[in-house]
DNA sequence: GGGACTGTATGGTTCTCATCGAACACTTCG
DNA sequence: CGAAGTGTTCGATGAGAACCATACAGTCCC
């Protein structure tokens, strides 16, 4: 088999088009997967790793919502060097699901 | 004090303006409230008692989400002689979070 | 009044999910 | 190679949500 790069798994990605609407809104519901998504909304692509985030938890619970994120075709990620980067699905998700990333970072409160 | 034709509690609501989008996304991640939304959009408004849905839970716990849906400004309830007759609120909610319904309104699967 | 019907409240069980600490894997750099 | 940095995995814990069975509170009709 070909040689990568990289010796580490790669990270499980899910596209929008196969995650049901149950799905997606779970992801939503949770404030700290809330911040995650705004946060990357303000970002450029592939710039922010994920421990770069202030969020209110730990690296471990961080890492579990990532997953949810990624199962629920949200977010992307890629690996770059020791750190793994992150970019916002907006165009495959709202193709997907119109308005509904709109509504989440539109929001100010929480 | 003055005389009222009932005299049972009147459900407590809130309005869809008073509502987070996280309490909103909260009351959509569940497929038993989902069916609920989805059978009251197709029933004629003022129509549907609580008892009258097809899902799989007691009445106990069916009392249950109806609070959870009445708190995230989804449902209105009104009292009709002994059944307590339900409203789905679109279109104040639709001017709160604008799509939100109709996406879970449209989809097919759960 | 008495019984049937509808929905709520209570108490308790079960289950899921968010979280943490610690151990592990991989990358980079000295 | 060894150390530092980044992120995942595992096991365990705690909080909250969903659920049921039962008991209770109104309403309607005979």
């Amino acid at each position: 088999m070909a040689d990568r790069t990289s010796h580490r798994a790669a990270p499980v990605h899910s596209h929008p088009d196969e995650v049901s609407i149950l799905t997606a809104l779970t992801a939503l519901a949770d404030p700290v997967r809330i911040q995650l998504v705004r946060e990357l909304a303000g970002s450029a692509e592939w710039t922010r790793a994920c421990g770069s985030f202030d969020v209110p938890v730990g690296k471990a619970a961080l890492s579990h919502h990532f997953g949810v994120l990624r199962a629920a075709g949200l977010v992307e990620q890629r690996d770059e060097g020791p750190k793994r980067v992150n970019r916002l699905r907006r165009e495959e998700f709202d193709a997907r699901f119109p308005g509904l990333l709109d509504l989440v970072l539109r929001e100010d409160a929480c």
